[in-house]
DNA sequence: CTTGACCTTGACGTCGGTGTCAATGTTTAC
DNA sequence: GTAAACATTGACACCGACGTCAAGGTCAAG
């Protein structure tokens, strides 16, 4: 399949896939005209891309689950260096957390000190 | 007091005191020979929009604050204009915090999935 | 006079994932 | 045959708060 029927059937723009290609994370036969040449299964490739990069991981967090994939495993996420992404991902977002709910303190303690009067929920 | 020394008392380098200005956040008179000449309360504008980008309000967000200074109140904060800002910035670090919890929750379950053994905490 | 510390404006680089446009080649349908 | 729809690569634009460099003017100390 083309560029354009992938974009079409995985909502991705082929703007968007020559860009993972170009770093690495997708690759496609090139027919005797030079387009791009997609299999089935860069379907579910682009589909665990779009799926990790929609709850904030990077394109190169998606990395190791590609490569997860393409070695036959059912899941991206079920080798070890997914997993390690996984949690480190977790690390980082609890550690935004924290730095939000602080800033949430920081500024409705500035707001109390400006603004007496003003109640603040939460 | 030229850039150099307003950037020393500040912590603030010259490069970011320009584009402050060149924003319209800070002013300065010209000497004659061209050098930016500023006065005491100076200071005190450029430790109000390091305050607030410390806290992760952007620029555009200190603005109501240093017009608030500059109308001879005590405190950045203590207008309408600042309470508004701080209140919409407080809606949106909340929002921020609701969509991280959620990707959380969502990183966690594909963890899960794809790897039933392994325990997340929180 | 010269060095060096300071100032000026202007412009490019950063980071990430695209959108968009240009210039050109290919395929498809009429 | 030709137009429309598709493909190719390459490159610029975006957002935000700067860092950094370039090329030059200014000023004090030696």
């Amino acid at each position: 399949m083309r560029i354009g029927e992938l974009a079409e059937r995985t909502g991705v723009s082929p703007r968007s896939l020559r860009y993972y290609e170009q770093h690495g994370l997708l690759s496609a036969r090139r027919a005797a005209n030079g387009y791009r040449d997609y299999g089935e299964e860069d379907v579910r490739l682009v589909a665990e891309i779009r799926a990790l990069l929609s709850v904030g991981f990077t394109l190169e967090d998606t990395r190791p689950f590609l490569d997860c994939l393409r070695r036959g495993h059912s899941t991206g996420g079920s080798c070890a260096e997914s997993v390690e992404v996984y949690e480190r991902k977790l690390k980082e977002i609890d550690e935004e957390i924290r730095a939000l709910l602080a800033r949430r303190a920081e500024v409705a303690a500035q707001l109390a000190q400006s603004c007496p009067g003003c109640f603040v929920k939460g």
